[in-house]
DNA sequence: GATACTGCTCTCGATTTAAAAGCAGTTGCA
DNA sequence: TGCAACTGCTTTTAAATCGAGAGCAGTATC
């Protein structure tokens, strides 16, 4: 752990936390797609190769970013938690994906969960927020009756893609 | 100019565009300092180097974040600008700032400008982002009857600044 | 006992980074 | 009319980092 920062600038601290091209998509993988594990990580839309994974998990952890622990049912296994510091990132993860859909080419597939995201807003994002607190900090579970945040995004990608494979089969 | 991306995820996508250690910093330079030729951006806090700032300038001219155009005032001097796509950055430097500032060892000199942006909220933001439009783009200014943003938060910045002086002076 | 899965580590070539010096002009001033 | 300072870079060289692929010791499963 070093203490030589280039300088006391939060823009230029935030970025040697996260300004690479891995760190960011590992806590969007945790966030959205609800991973925990190093090969379920392994498996990301971009491919990273696991020396990388390794290196980033370690900086995180090092970082205060993520925690690690060891998973009862498994004695090789390796949990990975956020902490509230990277929970804290989802705002910023939503403006990204509005950002991110304006102006790059995007997928449909892809987007529709930034596209919920941004019109869900602010309430959307705290609500997804206290339900990482109760998966990730152990925090007490406030109103159950109704699909997470997680599960909603998850089914509108999904319907994305079933659309996508009946408009492929009929073309 | 490369057609072949990681994937079509809009996080990804962005952090294509900016995830590096300079890219946001010569941005945030940009928008917070108001330097616009190159000798100004070389001169940053964190001590970029002149070649890798030339080709930071150059990718984001690529991707559509910055236009350069001749100062007529000097032959050699490039001018460089905001496209609207970077404008849009705005918010999330905000963000960003506001998350580095609560998580991250900042300074307080160079974090003051980053608690305005925070208390000032997404109403100042807007103003900041149609001075860069008028300033960048050539927009029709709106009500020029008080400081702009950016004046503001220098302003704030050489208050800390001096009064940080003064104390190191008695102590 | 075989097979698959666990979180990594190792090796090695390719890419990126960075400091420093240099350069062909241009401009302002004496 | 000279000269120093300034312009946006480029070049050089060494070091650090990245990344693909193979491999590994220890589980767990059947």
């Amino acid at each position: 752990m070093t203490d030589d920062h280039r300088s006391g600038c939060p823009i230029n601290l935030s970025l040697e936390v996260f300004g690479d091209k891995w760190s960011l998509l590992i806590i969007r993988d945790m966030i959205f797609g609800g991973k925990r594990h190093f090969r379920e990580l392994l498996r990301s839309q971009e491919g990273i190769s696991s020396n990388i994974l390794a290196d980033r998990l370690k900086t995180l952890v090092e970082m205060g970013m993520l925690t690690k622990s060891d998973d009862p049912s498994h004695k090789q296994k390796a949990i990975y938690s956020l902490t509230e510091m990277a929970i804290a990132l989802v705002p910023i993860m939503a403006h990204l994906g509005a950002w991110g859909r304006r102006y790059l080419p995007v997928t449909e597939e892809l987007s529709i969960r930034a596209q919920l995201m941004e019109e869900g807003g602010p309430e959307l994002w705290e609500r997804f927020m206290d339900e990482l607190r109760v998966e990730h900090l152990g925090a007490a579970p406030a109103v159950p009756d109704r699909p997470t945040v997680r599960q909603t995004l998850q089914a509108a990608y999904e319907q994305v893609m079933a659309r996508k494979a009946k408009e492929r089969e009929l073309a």
